[in-house]
RNA sequence: GGGCGAAUAGCUCAGCUGGUCCAGAGCGCCUGCCUUACAAGCAGGAGGUCGCAGGUUCGAAUCCUGCUUCGCCCA
């Protein structure tokens, strides 16, 4: 075991780097994530999202998962069995691509490899460098049960595929068929409509003319932005409601460079306002097309191959074509007959494959497909009755929206990496049966005779949408799956809501009746400096691991959990990573140096003692008021997933609360100078604070408030604050020292304003009048005589009934009450402290005759609350009082 | 084309059910300080007609309508 010896804190800088990985290694060596089903009586479980088994660590990743085990490392210091699920997917066609780009360099093809050696060779790309992200985790602090961490193609997870697959075909909810589907070229596969991802680009309108075959003088234009699919035309189609061409309907064009003849068709699809009305129909190649085409019985044309080329199904000329290669050449045979109306510039959405990029090819395909609506009305009823909730809210409308218009999702992949279709086809064509099976079949269930199995694969989603309980041993019914399911919170990015969280609905209610947990959190994207999406492609990201190298993982999380504001995007500049994460640098280092200051005072004595047992003076009731308070904030910020609120409350106590005021209050005592009974009352409150404040930050920075934890007298390595105890909310707020210690810190801010207008040294002690004091100051003036002389520097401190007639002086008047005078007779400008008055005196009046406007209206009297009336008096009574004073003083300055 | 959202200080953003909000934070900027926890710091300061135009209300950054600009999702 790594030591880390408690006992004073050396260098003035906080350097994670030894620190943070020692105590990492602690953490596992008391097995401290790990969570045992029959051990668990009040879990809390998250489900990570599965990061794909090929991925390095981006900052997404980091933002993502640094929320995560914030919120695991909230609950579980709050005595829940926090339980954080890791694992990793295996990312079909990412994978594949991965492994196959290897491949090549070697001058080879999976196909060259063959099915089975291709799958050996991925499975050993994977058992290299698949756990790569995962040790990443560990470097950013995630409290994963790391002994729970699953592969999606795990035996266990794979069955989950193939019994889930099994009950909907049983259900009549998978079924196999002849649709468009989106079509990648280059990965030679099916994907689902979501990932194809739809850009704007600026394409060009082709208008091009189909002569009638009645009459080849006439003939009909259709416009098109794909113009090499006319080759698969079958098809004219206009609006029936189209009287002026009404005529048309039932006549036959021949389709130009084929010579085939079509029909004009009527279809209430085709938008009379688009180009001229005439539509070309091509069912083999475009989802709308399709439809037209079974509406009416037409041909369903495929044109091409798998790769994009052209196929036997078009002239010879274009055969074996690229794509956009016969684009062109259609479009210059076109004009060459002179059919080619003319080209327009056109805005439109064009596929993109995720993965590789290539625009996808709508096309005609024998593939599998799910029926989604039987699916999607639960799921829908689950958010609608509010069981499941979004964070932000708003997602929860673009949830319904793509419930309520969900389209058949298919899940066929024609690749060798992923869960193999479980269906078998008898050879035999006379029996021709198709047999779904959870277990491999070596023959026909009907006839005994030879089966092949279906040569595609599942898309990875797939096996994604079963995470929440396939990790937890579905379809046994093991204790892990009792006790951990439904999980509870779910974090990720928006941009996955539907390929992933809303079928995880849909999974979760189908298979085990109970959605699959309860709250959608979903951050933010990481930008770079220029708004822009960090992408290894634009080589604007940034690398967590440097990060964590150069400022330490806690200066990471600090840095995003307080910039991930709920519902928006995080900018970061990755070409200045000093600045983007100095905010939680500097701030470790304000901890380290706070706790640094402590330990030079205190002892084991003082860090057992309660407060409450000493005798607490106004600044220890004060600072103490103001940790439950920072507790109550940063405990409902965790709770409600506005963790940004969570980490700025913490920072704002800590740093401006007891750094700049608590512990500058209280050096004198620590040091004994104000007696053993006032040491023993700082020193002990000292403590509590800053084991509060240890323990509010420790989700989102658990490194150092865990190391600090240890240095801290009589505590060693062995203590920990991960199992809490998160700070109550039974501590009580104490009004009378707030108002205390707010009357000082008012005074101290007006001398040191004075001081800084009349340019006098921040070190030269000075005098200061104290005129007609509110009940807190003179409080503070008797309690905290020495703080407040300390902190403003004072020379002298007296009160008086009134400012020293004729003498020379800086004056303020104060809001709680009352008005300080500082006699600088030797550096008073008269004519700046007259614009000083002046100033003062605009910005009051104008406060004032606000105020006294709102208690002149009559509205406002009878319609306002009670109490906000009343607030409204006292505001003007006091304007009122400091604005009269005011006017006393600049008169007794005499005309200028 | 449909849906969702945003517009507040130079930048990034808070501001939750309208009333101490003539609006805050962090960063940046300016001025002065190496004050024995911290210069990764301390103190002070400048900087905003809350996108525009209407409306509701005693009262609007906050609610409503329209407009402008931008973003995201879906077709």
């Amino acid at each position: 075991m790594s030591e880390t010896p408690a006992g004073p804190l050396r260098e003035s800088r906080y350097d994670p780097s030894e620190i943070e990985p020692a105590l990492y290694d602690r953490w596992i060596e008391r097995n401290a994530f790990h969570v045992a089903a029959d051990e668990a009586s009040d879990p809390y479980v998250i489900a990570i999202p599965p990061p794909n088994v090929t991925a390095a660590l981006h900052m997404g990743h980091g933002l993502n998962n640094t929320i995560q085990d914030v919120l695991v490392r909230f609950e579980r210091m709050r005595g829940r069995d926090a339980m954080w699920i890791p694992g990793t997917d295996h990312a079909g066609i990412a994978t594949q691509n991965v492994v196959e780009r290897q491949l090549k360099k070697e001058g080879l093809t999976r196909q060259d490899l063959g099915r089975e050696a291709f799958v050996e060779r991925v499975w050993e790309w994977v058992d290299t460098y698949g756990n790569t992200i995962i040790e990443q985790l560990k470097k950013i602090g995630c409290s994963c049960d790391w002994e729970r961490t699953r592969f999606t193609l795990d035996p266990g997870l794979s069955q989950a595929v193939r019994e889930v697959f099994v009950r909907l075909h049983e259900r009549g909810l998978i079924y196999r068929g002849n649709y468009i589907i989106n079509w990648c070229p280059r990965c030679h596969t099916a994907l689902s409509n979501e990932e194809a991802e739809h850009q704007e680009q600026e394409g060009r309108l082709w208008h091009i003319r189909y002569p009638l075959v009645d009459d080849p003088q006439r003939w009909v234009s259709v416009a098109t932005t794909r113009p090499e699919t006319m080759l698969g035309d079958t098809a004219v189609a206009v609006n029936p409601d189209d009287d002026s061409k009404r005529e048309f309907v039932g006549l036959e064009v021949e389709l130009p460079l084929t010579g085939r003849r079509i029909p004009i068709v009527a279809d209430a699809f085709v938008d009379p306002e688009f180009g001229s009305g005439f539509v070309k129909v091509t069912p083999a190649h475009d989802p709308n097309d399709f439809d037209i085409g079974r509406r009416h019985g037409l041909e369903e044309l495929n044109i091409m191959h798998g790769d994009g080329t052209l196929n036997e199904n078009v002239p010879e000329r274009f055969r074996g074509l690229d794509r956009f290669e016969a684009r062109d050449r259609v479009v210059e045979a076109l004009d060459e007959l002179g059919l080619l109306e003319k080209t327009e510039s056109h805005a439109h959405a064009v596929g993109h494959c995720y993965r590789c990029d290539t625009v996808v090819e709508p096309r005609l395909s024998l593939q599998w497909f799910v029926r989604m609506k039987p699916l999607a009305e639960p799921a829908l009823e689950a958010y609608r009755k509010g069981d499941l909730r979004f964070h932000p809210e708003r997602f929860g409308a673009t949830y319904e929206h793509w419930m309520t218009n969900v389209r058949d999702w298919c899940i066929s992949r024609q690749l060798w990496w992923g869960h193999r279709i479980p269906v078998w086809y008898c050879r035999d064509t006379g029996c021709a049966e198709v047999a779904v099976s959870r277990v491999d079949l070596e023959s026909c269930p009907a006839c005994g005779g030879e089966v092949d199995q279906d040569p595609d694969v599942l898309d990875t989603w797939f096996s994604s949408w079963l995470w929440p309980f396939s990790t937890l041993g579905w379809p046994d019914e093991p204790e892990d799956l009792k006790v951990f399911y439904p999980t509870h919170t779910l974090s990720t990015a928006p941009e996955i809501l539907f390929f992933w969280v809303a079928r995880m609905v849909m999974a979760g209610l189908e298979f085990r009746d109970e959605i699959p947990f309860t709250d959608v959190l979903l951050h933010g994207t990481v930008r770079d400096a220029g708004g822009r999406r960090m992408s290894k492609s634009l080589g604007n990201g940034i690398d967590p691991l440097e990060v964590v190298e150069r400022f330490g993982a806690d200066a990471m999380r600090y840095t995003l959990v307080s910039a991930a504001a709920l519902g928006t995007d995080i900018q970061l500049d990755h070409e200045d990573l000093e600045s983007s994460f100095r905010v939680g640098r500097n701030f470790a280092n304000k901890l380290w140096n706070a706790a640094r200051f402590a330990l030079g005072y205190l002892t084991a004595e003082d860090v057992e003692r309660d407060p409450e047992t000493t005798q607490l003076e106004v600044a220890d009731r004060w600072i103490l008021s103001r940790l439950s308070r920072a507790t109550s904030d940063v405990t409902r910020g965790l709770e409600k997933f506005r963790l940004h609120e969570a980490a700025e409350s913490a920072y704002h106590f800590v740093w401006s609360e007891f750094a700049d005021w608590y512990v500058e209050l209280v050096k004198d005592r620590l040091r004994g100078e104000r007696g053993e009974a006032s040491r023993d009352a700082a020193a002990a409150t000292l403590a509590t604070v800053i084991d509060g404040w240890l323990r509010l930050l420790h989700p989102i920075m658990p490194f150092l408030t865990e190391e600090l934890h240890c240095h801290m007298p009589g505590r060693g390595i062995d203590d920990t604050l991960l199992f809490g105890p998160w700070p109550g909310s039974d501590q009580k707020t104490d009004a009378d020292a707030e108002a205390v210690i707010d009357a000082l810190q008012e005074v101290v801010g007006a001398v040191r304003n004075l001081r800084s207008e009349y340019s006098i040294d921040p070190g030269r002690r000075i005098d200061l009048v104290v005129i007609e004091p509110s009940a807190a100051l003179a409080a503070a003036m008797e309690k905290e005589h020495r703080g407040l002389s300390q902190l403003a520097r004072l020379s002298s401190l007296q009160q008086a009934g009134s400012i020293p007639e004729g003498e020379p002086g800086a004056h303020a008047v104060l809001q709680a009450g009352g008005e300080l005078f500082l006699p600088l007779r030797d550096v008073i400008d008269l004519a700046r402290e007259r614009g000083r008055l002046a100033d003062e005196l605009e910005r009051l009046g104008g406060l004032l005759t606000g105020a006294r406007a709102r208690l002149a209206n009559p509205g406002f009297l009878s319609g306002a609350p009670p109490e906000v009336v009343e607030r409204e008096r006292e505001k003007a009574d006091s304007l009122e009082q400091r604005h009269r004073r005011l006017l006393e003083k600049r008169a007794a300055f005499g005309p200028e």
